[in-house]
RNA sequence: GGAGGGUUACCCAAGCGGUCAACGGGAUCAGACUGUAAAUCUGACGGCUCAGCCUUCGCAGGUUCGAAUCCUGCACCCUCCA
């Protein structure tokens, strides 16, 4: 194993924030296998980079010689996390935490080492745990420590609701810290006092409390948000290489930096030259194919990824039609097909309102050539690529 | 249990008897400009057999020539009191 030293300065390295760093520093010192706590709400049956930042994180742990926990809540995710909401999030049905945690797991692998990963549960405990333990387990917190969240407080303060399951969310994740005497717990920042909360608990129980490990939120597609499903801001482990590459391109120049320092696994030398270069004057759309190439290799192949990029190059630099697009057919009724009908067959748009919204605004292309009148009635047979905006189109057989 | 406030399009939010498919902002989409960036500018943003027509303002009724706007009942949310 290595150095305690540069161990440490791995496990830094990204992270937002560590409490308390004496405590782990110590930790290392001991040169024993730790355990490595992480949790995961089976909310989204997929995961996206945003997830990856923390399981980047677990596979340095894991390959510095640690026990990595991958904690799926199937438990809590009956209840919700309330982090960062406004709202009281709607509870998720036993059957979809379940085939969401599967997926989990088919997912995570495509970073960590199977052999060296651990799954746990945490109905395993928590359904053993009981409603008298808890109860107890309730009992040892107030509301008005609950209220001291920024979340819960603000909600309280706006008149919103809050559920009183909700509060039962960070007592359950500190106890699945207990349940694992887990020694480090890897969470966003958002997560502070959930995290916060298993050291509160440990004690209480007189064990060793875990440190606590902060990763920043990356932000999605948008550069504010933080990445998330919900928001539909986010790229997908499991999205296609060419929409991985679409995506990665489409993000802002700021952001690709952003992304750089949370997502590469290029050493931190390299990313500071790249900035250099793109200072003197290198293109950034090229550091950004670079990134997008790094990305898909690691959740596709290299493959992969040399054909997003001809494809990439193929549709936009030479401004032609993609090979793949969707190929539909289209029965062609003898007395035509408006133009706006047919759109909306196919997907193009969501209304033949739509539609004629789009014409009007000069977005649909039939062949390459702009349609320009609303009412163009259809009544050829054949093979057309119909285009609504830039990048979508369907290549649509009428019959 | 009592008193009061609220429910408008994807989100926030105007409107308080006609000129409302409904102000404004955000998000989104399209066009221009580009590096399929970002920023910016312009436009669109309920549906349809689209220069016209149809259905929306929590739900159901009612008053009226006419209702998102007034009345009644119901549902849900919030605040204060108990």
């Amino acid at each position: 194993m290595a150095s305690w030293e540069s161990a440490f300065a791995e496990i830094k390295r990204g992270s937002d924030e560590i409490l308390i760093e004496g405590e782990l520093i110590e930790r290392l010192k001991t040169g024993r296998v730790l355990k490595i706590k992480a949790g995961f709400d089976p909310t989204a049956p997929d995961l996206h980079l945003g997830h990856t930042v923390l399981i980047n994180k677990l596979r340095t742990f894991q390959q510095l010689g640690h026990e990595v926990i991958f904690l799926i809540g199937d438990f809590t995710g009956l209840i919700g996390d309330p982090t960062g909401k406004n709202v009281t999030r709607k509870p998720l049905t036993e059957a979809q935490v379940l085939e969401n945690a599967k997926t989990y797991q088919e997912q995570v692998f495509k970073i960590l080492d199977p052999a060296k990963t651990t799954i746990a549960f945490n109905s395993e405990w928590m359904n053993k745990l009981g409603a008298a333990g808890m109860i107890k387990l309730a009992a040892s917190q107030t509301v008005a420590r609950m209220l001291e969240r920024d979340d819960f407080k603000k909600r309280y303060a706006n008149g919103q609701a809050i559920a009183i399951h909700e509060f039962l969310y960070p007592l359950v994740q500190g106890w699945d810290s207990v349940a694992l005497k887990a020694d480090v717990e890897l969470g966003g920042t958002d997560q502070r006092f959930n995290l916060l909360m298993g050291r509160e608990l440990q004690k209480s129980q007189g064990q060793a409390q875990q440190t606590v490990l902060m990763m920043p939120l990356l932000e999605g597609l948008d550069g504010v948000q933080k990445m998330s499903k919900s928001l539909h801001n986010y790229i997908g482990i499991t999205d296609a290489p060419n929409d991985m590459f679409g995506k990665i391109m489409s993000i802002s120049d700021d952001l690709m930096w952003r992304y750089y320092d949370l997502l590469s696994f290029r050493p931190i030398d390299d990313v500071i030259a790249l900035k250099a270069s793109v200072q003197a004057g290198k293109n950034p759309r090229d550091v950004k194919v670079e990134l997008a190439q790094e990305i898909i290799a690691r959740f596709h192949s290299e493959g992969a990824a040399e054909a997003a990029l001809q494809d990439f190059i193929q549709r936009f630099q030479k401004n032609a039609i993609p090979d793949d697009m969707p190929e539909l057919s289209i029965n062609l009724p003898d007395e035509g097909l408006a133009i706006g009908n047919l759109l909306k067959k196919a997907s193009l748009v969501d209304s033949t309102s739509d539609a004629m919204r789009m014409i009007k605004q000069g977005a649909v292309k039939i062949d390459g050539h702009k349609v320009t009148d609303t009412r163009l009635l259809l009544s050829h047979r054949g093979e057309f690529v119909y285009q609504v905006g830039k990048r979508k189109f369907a290549r649509i057989t009428l019959v």
